[in-house]
DNA sequence: GTGAAAGCGCTAACAT
DNA sequence: ATGTTAGCGCTTTCAC
């Protein structure tokens, strides 16, 4: 059990007071012309014997813990590990860390969530929230800390955002499966109430309407136990014998319906075309591989986090501060699941 | 901007003093013999406005910030995030929060970070650590703060650990192999000194061993561009000719073996039987599926955060505590890409 | 049963 | 240029 050597340890062995100590430490020693010498002696003294301020008593006196709460639907979910995992390395950059939550798409779980990100006095908040929560999130912008959503809006709430325009993603996709010829796609989507979910819908919806063509949407509720996720898409797969296309709208749909479509023995793209939103391992090394509305995760992370820092140093501490809504644009790849085959 | 409330404004508006407030929420009331009535009082209004006791000044005066800091190789990799995902939801459960982060197997960004959680004084760490931070544990071992290694064990350190039997594991992957009639079995594994690396490469040596077969073992240094891993592995398997079974020793390097198959055109299992450590949806939903050493993961996460809880709630604050080493089973999951087609 | 007061370790305004 | 000191918000001992 080493015993934890603080400020007032390095002081007094230097003969000098702990104001100085903590000047140089915080940088401060120019502006409070301590002398060079003496600076030196004290950064030397500190990286000798390892002394680390106590971030808690520093935070509890600056009010500034250099702590973003990072909120995610699922974070074993890849789309949102891979984004998480930039969002932690970008921060780390910048020197911010991250906690983060799942919260698996519930309300309640999401608002004690925040209440608790809130009793840590998080600088700041990226969030990827489930619906029912526009109050508490109305409440935090009020509190005045920085806050950026992403992945989705919620509604009626004007904050900073990143976001991908899931609509012309879906519109795009549906689109190319129109001309691959066919007319009769479906789509499978998360009955959730989630505004980027509505808005995937709705490009598709815009795609097929434009071709004067019936929609044929099949909503999953979400979450649920694996086999009657299975279970419904065999269902619907089954009672659409004409249906030759089908989108789905989130990775996990994808995942869930390529194994349902494994399980009645169709055949990809022959027998049914296939088109996922978010990309991964799996579609792409998939056989054949799948046709993918892509999201720029890359993007989303370092925009998200750069929304977020900028808010953070912004010097308006009022609400008065600029507000940055983003829309970035997805990508579909084309791959051979959704070609016709020559015929 | 909301004023934030405070102890002291809830005992004011309560006429009681501030002591009594942080007993009642403290659950001493009864302890120190507090009216069931003043209790009840406290607690509604308590409720009623929501107050929340800062966390960092509680923190900075009990010592204790129910944060556990997790550390891993790499949260996007599926692997870790489904650990992580388990982990935190168990901790939550139990009141705990988790701070993570990623090493990338660098051991310089590995000591900065344990040093980071130290100054944000978690109360207990879950490790997967790189080679080359052993002084680092050990002092924090020394510091008497629990901790638990998960995943790979460090060599020369003796403390809590939860991992895998990962020699046993690929011994029966090995002998499926051999079983399956073949002979020639190539092991890829990742340059990267971490031992539960090794002791994957001894299963399969012993299995061999055992035949008086030959090893063939391909080391990928890691992390690395991925261009370069698929070239590597694609030059190996083309200097290979008269191999046509591989086994490889974790997820990653799986799907990146997936890949160079698939960019060499070897079909699988008729040209190449394939065996992954790891199990994930790609696997699962490969054609053919591939068989793996799956690790069991719930087990993983849940024995982690127990062994911690337990030595964190233990009495001995001394290191006289109990150790506890727990080596999981794997499982073998025979799929189609491993087995011999009826000639 | 309840309240006053002493810190936890640090920062920064104010003295000197 | 450097030292003194008053908090940051909370817990908990000890006196009433």
């Amino acid at each position: 059990m080493k015993k934890k050597i603080l400020i007032h340890d390095v002081a007094n062995h230097l003969d000098v007071s702990i104001a100085t100590v903590s000047l140089v430490l915080n940088g401060k020693a120019k502006e409070k012309r301590i002398s060079d010498e003496l600076a030196e002696r004290v950064l030397r003294y500190v990286e000798e014997v390892g002394y680390k301020p106590n971030q808690l008593a520093k935070s509890l006196r600056t009010g500034k813990t250099n702590v973003i709460g990072l909120v995610v639907e699922d974070i074993s979910n890849p789309f949102f590990a891979t984004v998480a995992a930039l969002i932690e390395q970008k921060a780390l950059a910048r020197g911010y860390h991250i906690i983060y939550c799942s919260t698996n798409d519930d309300a309640a779980k999401t608002r004690d969530l925040l209440s608790v990100f809130q009793a840590r006095h998080v600088d700041g908040y990226i969030l990827a929230l489930p619906a029912g929560v526009e109050e508490e999130v109305r409440a935090l912008v009020r509190s005045g800390k920085p806050l950026v959503l992403f992945d989705r809006l919620l509604p009626g709430l004007l904050t900073n955002a990143v976001v991908v325009d899931g609509a012309s993603g879906m519109y795009d996709a549906t689109r190319h499966l129109l001309g691959q010829g066919y007319t009769n796609i479906a789509l499978v989507t998360a009955r959730a109430g989630q505004l980027q979910m509505a808005s995937r819908a709705q490009g598709y919806a815009q795609a097929l309407r434009e071709r004067g063509l019936p929609e044929l949407v099949q909503e999953i509720a979400f979450p649920q136990v694996p086999e009657h996720i299975l279970q419904e898409m065999e269902t619907f797969f089954a009672a659409h014998p004409a249906c030759h296309a089908v989108i789905f709208a989130t990775n996990y749909l994808g995942v869930y319906g390529l194994e349902a479509l494994g399980r009645l023995g169709r055949r990809i793209p022959a027998e049914m075309a296939v088109v996922s939103f978010d990309d991964n391992d799996l579609f792409r090394l998939y056989s054949p591989p799948i046709t993918v509305v892509a999201q720029p995760m890359e993007a989303m992370a370092e925009e998200s986090i750069s929304v977020l820092l900028a808010a953070l140093e912004s010097p308006n501490t009022e609400g008065t501060g600029r507000m940055v809504q983003l829309q970035l644009a997805p990508q579909l790849v084309v791959r051979g699941s959704s070609l016709r085959l020559t015929s």
